[in-house]
DNA sequence: CATTTTTCCTAAAACGATTTAGATTAAATC
DNA sequence: GATTTAATCTAAATCGTTTTAGGAAAAATG
């Protein structure tokens, strides 16, 4: 009863070119709008042909082409990250990415890093996938507190995700790590080990999660009866080398310093590097708390007390919150996430 | 005497859709193959018609949409990276990633990553970027000495270029470390500190690059009447933690061992781990030799003897070579590059 | 038996770019 | 002045897919 292909397949496979719905209509006997249809399951389709169109299409490896699909319909099965080129994306930004990749395995879906350079708009980049269509969705990292990208794709309706908030953030799925409760852990922390004097290396203040971490160490100092130091001239984004050199001239200057809190792994390897260089040993004349995404810092000075940021959840977690976001837009927009992840500072204490 | 546009300009943007070379042609009253033609600087076009199309072009912001181009054309403007997602994914390939990144600023092309798992066939990713068209030319990593991978690029013509050699590599562009020299410098620099146990946690054996770094360090060994230690079982691509459990228990068992030689961060931070939690002092019980690609041990134990590896170098110089392998296939294939990196080494005896 | 409905398929157009072949006009040649 | 040549443009086809509209045959209805 099965209807039968009207072409050996060898026949077909003798001259070797790409299969296209067209390879498959020949050899099956059918209108190329007949297998499209056939392969989506469209209901107007028997199910005996739908069989035999399968089969013929597996047989030969069919593989819907790329850019038919794209110029057609405009998806492109492409998910793009945002990622600034500077020295974070050594290394928080290759855990997320592998988290990334890791969870789009088994989709049709691939991932793109669409790059932006610190002396150019961050809007380049975003403005230039919207238009182009160059991808489906959007993960955009390290958010300002009024992100103009985040405004620009709400209007736009282009689905996305952050890493990271902003004022916008109730309006769209969102990844961010509990900052705030960072700062006053870590203050709390140095406070227990009696540190007075103690200084914070946080993000240059654009970033959002910068506001919050600083935000939260502030409002605890001043509970404790501190003064917290920062300053955006010596911050977590600067190489190793260039904290180092500035925590040394810094220590001239404020020899009563007793405490460091580091919003990243460069930021407390160039502390350390500084300190031991004054023959002053953490644990002992100073204390650090660092905040990291791979582990590391433990292995580096024991001593230290270091909050881990999870960045393969985030990761993993950005990527399902888009692919919903183009798969299902109707559904209500994914919970905004929060993890608070300080429960290993809290043990150390 | 020049062309003017037939429509007004601000007409055509009232209604915004993305311009086509439809859009420039409307505006400038001409068919859409002359604007084409027109944009590529063809001969047979009037210089009067090109400066009216560039002008007409430039003013609307057109781009030309890559689906269109790739389904005409099969140019896809995409480089692919194909890397595994083991943990080196953390760390070289992200420097690897970045120069790769800033060397196509300002180009057409962009770079796309393409993972293959350490559960699956490695042809698969290469075979799928050749098959569909997915790239213009690939970037193959941690080459095998005979790689099906290259073997099969080469019988397909397809453009590439590999990070690391095989037996193929008089063939195509590469950019490798001499890891020969390495072992054998590695193999001096302990020597001259006394060492005579020498274990080397190399790659898996299965790399092109593990072979010539093992083959270095073992005639090197032979030379001064030593002999090199070496097991698959603890090698460079585990991870600390394992690093750390199996060199803790080697050294119970092989208690006269008095020096390492470490492919890779990862696995001299796990060696330092386990040598110090027997309390044992780098430099003084014991030495170290490393190598690795990003700038950190140096940092982590200061006594260590270190290689850099120039990931930055391979990267900038790798996509050199695709661009080219792509644009100008015709031109003799770019020199074979070879960059022994061993100075710092050498000035540290 | 004539008519309507259902089922299942095809034809044609569209997405945006490029290429091949051909057409028109003007300039050059005899 | 007729013919060739050069210069410049257009028409049509194509890449692979999807969608809309419609058509033919079979089944159901009166």
């Amino acid at each position: 009863m099965s209807k039968q292909p009207k072409v050996p397949i060898s026949a077909a496979l003798a001259s070797y070119r790409k299969p296209t719905l067209k390879t498959i209509a020949e050899l099956s006997g059918l209108a190329v709008p007949t297998v499209s249809r056939a392969l989506k399951d469209a209901p107007d389709i028997n199910s005996e042909t739908k069989k035999l169109v399968r089969k013929v299409a597996t047989e030969i490896g069919y593989v819907p082409h790329p850019a038919g699909v794209r110029l057609r319909t405009g998806r492109t099965f492409v998910i793009s990250l945002v990622l600034s080129t500077s020295n974070e994306m050594m290394t928080h930004a290759a855990r997320l990415m592998a988290a990334m990749v890791k969870e789009l395995r088994g989709t049709p879906y691939h991932l793109i890093i669409t790059p932006f350079f610190p002396d150019e708009d961050p809007m380049t980049p975003v403005r230039y996938v919207v238009e182009t269509g160059a991808a489906d969705a959007l993960i955009l990292n390290e958010t300002t507190p009024d992100d103009a990208r985040v405004k620009y794709l709400l209007e736009r309706g282009f689905p996305f995700a952050t890493h990271g908030r902003s004022r916008y953030c109730e309006q769209h799925p969102y990844f961010d790590y509990d900052n705030l409760s960072f700062g006053r852990i870590a203050v709390e922390a140095l406070v227990q080990k009696k540190r007075r004097f103690i200084w914070m290396l946080a993000p240059p203040p654009q970033h959002n999660y910068a506001l919050n971490m600083i935000e939260g160490a502030k409002t605890a100092c001043t509970n404790q009866g501190l003064t917290l130091y920062v300053s955006e001239a010596i911050n977590s984004e600067q190489s190793i080398e260039e904290v180092t050199q500035k925590v040394t001239e810094l220590l001239k200057n404020e020899p009563q310093l007793d405490a460091f809190i580091c919003a990243s792994t460069n930021a407390a390897i160039g502390v350390t590097a500084a300190l031991e260089a004054l023959g002053k040993t953490i644990g002992v004349d100073m204390d650090i708390v660092a905040k990291e995404a791979i582990p590391f810092l433990k292995l580096f000075r024991p001593r230290m007390l270091i909050m881990q940021e999870d960045v393969t959840a985030a990761g993993t977690w950005l990527c399902q919150a888009v692919l919903q976001a183009i798969e299902h837009p109707e559904r209500a927009p994914l919970q905004n996430l929060e993890i608070p992840q300080f429960a290993e500072l809290e043990k150390q204490l």
